[in-house]
DNA sequence: AGATTTATATTGCACATCCAATATATAAGT
DNA sequence: ACTTATATATTGGATGTGCAATATAAATCT
């Protein structure tokens, strides 16, 4: 089951992290990244949400693309690869405590 | 050691819900709330930040608060504690998988 | 060839979150 | 009483993330 963003509080936020995230796992074009977003936000990011962020991200060295007919490769650059890391140490400050309590507090479904 | 946010992308966000679960753990008041988003954020949220957003919150019902002298005691609500329960399985799905890839490929220290 | 689908891209708007600067009221210290 | 420190609070500005709507180019299909 996928769920969607909660009612109670505004959970916008983190869409470049994410992105990049997902680039050190597998390069992809910008339709693969949104399947990927949708998979965990609930919805695909509308395209003036996906495209300028990656156009930001590239301006920023952190991504490269290259053009191949109508679909567009992006990957990570070893600047990208340095800044994840310090992203997720910060991330994992951040958060990581509420992530341990909600694994001891829930139990954790995944999906097929 | 305590990261402050990183260059290569944008980490705002989510303070909302940060609030909600730090109060979930205790009631606190602002400063309180200041100090502990502090531990995790880097540094102390400006009040510009952080009272708008205590105010949002108890205009939606999802906290209550009491002033006492010069502070005011904040709490969360019956519907706070439903708001916070659907966060946080929103956030592990948008997330969880990256923190789990973070733990397994980074060993984590704490605070003393 | 013409129509449809797919992928990329922009514009214009809304809003949460971030800051610096400023203000007010209460509590504490001398 | 006066000063200082603490806590709450607002204003004004910047920026990333979100959408709907629209546009263009390439690939596919009949």
């Amino acid at each position: 089951m996928r769920h969607n963003p909660p009612a109670c509080c505004d959970m916008r936020g983190m869409l470049s992290f994410m992105i990049l995230w997902l680039l050190s796992k597998k390069q992809m074009y910008g339709q693969e990244l949104a399947e990927e977003i949708a998979k965990r936000k609930g919805d695909r990011p509308n395209p003036g949400t996906l495209y300028p962020a990656l156009k930001d991200l590239e301006g920023k060295g952190l991504i490269q693309s290259e053009q191949i007919g109508r679909t567009r490769i992006y990957k990570l650059t070893i600047d990208g690869k340095n800044g994840l890391k310090r992203a997720c140490e910060y991330f994992y400050q951040a958060f990581g405590d509420i992530f341990e309590d909600y694994k001891c507090t829930c139990d954790i479904e995944y999906e097929a």
